[in-house]
DNA sequence: CCAGACGTTGTT
DNA sequence: GTCTGG
DNA sequence: CCAGACGTTGTT
DNA sequence: GTCTGG
């Protein structure tokens, strides 16, 4: 079968962090806001974008770990460990995916139907530099393309719901296993998407002008609504 | 044992 | 740090 | 993820 | 084509 033209799944994302000016086009290596339990309560810290394993040598590799796949961050070596201990949440207000068509690549802004931030699931870690200067990073967890996200990209952002957030940050559960449930496509029907200008594919360019519709793209229509089915992700 | 990798996406 | 390949 | 560079010698 | 910077 031929696959309309493909994207790509970075979740360049808005961010409206509290006493920071809003961001609307983040990307790996930068900065973003990170959720995590701490002794003391939840705690939200900006973190590097792009997980720097703590036994990393190169601070480079980061950039490569934007993502992880939340089908083996069990078994990976450089997101093992963090899975087990380290794990947050990453607010946005939406995120970009990208459909290559004729040499262009135009962007599509995903934000929740509900208005709401979303909450990405993510893992931090602690690198600590030749220098001894400590830098903390995250990785966004991924997982299969839900209905809205399907005519786009076939990978999306694990998006978690207020009433999963206690037990994805709980530091105390380290069993992977039980886990599994919450790294699942977010629900269908939750997200809407909007073909926006190509002004945020240049990772310079800030501002609400990257969520600007796009005049010429529509908005690609989504496949139609499947038949009453069984609950496969008993949520 | 030592040396080298350690990742995701999308592309063909 | 830990695993894999040689 | 996208955009943009992709190099050396010698100069300040 | 592949790597780097953002």
């Amino acid at each position: 079968m031929y696959l309309p033209a493909q994207t790509i799944a970075s979740f360049f994302l808005i961010l409206n962090e509290p006493d920071h000016p809003p961001r609307y086009n983040i990307a790996p290596t930068q900065p973003v806001l990170a959720v995590f339990q701490s002794p003391a309560g939840r705690r939200g810290v900006p973190m590097r974008w792009g997980l720097i394993p703590h036994w990393a040598r190169d601070i480079k590799i980061g950039a490569k770990l934007a993502n992880a796949r939340s089908e083996t961050l069990h078994e990976k070596p450089s997101f093992r460990t963090a899975f087990n201990r380290r794990r947050c949440l990453i607010p946005a207000d939406g995120f970009y995916e990208w459909v290559a068509v004729k040499g262009r690549k135009q962007p599509y802004f995903i934000r929740r139907r509900d208005g709401n931030p979303l909450a990405f699931a993510g893992l931090w870690e602690v690198w600590v530099a030749a220098d001894q200067s400590e830098l903390v990073s995250c990785t966004i967890v991924t997982t299969a393309a839900n209905r809205e996200m399907t005519p786009v990209h076939h990978r999306m952002p694990v998006i978690l719901e207020p009433g999963q957030f206690d037990r994805w940050l709980d530091p105390d559960n380290q069993n992977p296993r039980s886990l599994c449930d919450l790294m699942r496509p977010m629900r269908d029907g939750g997200l809407v998407l909007q073909a926006v200008d190509d002004y945020v594919n240049r990772t310079g360019n800030e501002g609400p002008r990257c969520i600007e519709p796009a005049a010429t793209f529509p908005t690609p229509s989504s496949p139609p609504e499947p038949p009453a089915q069984m609950n496969l992700f008993e949520d």
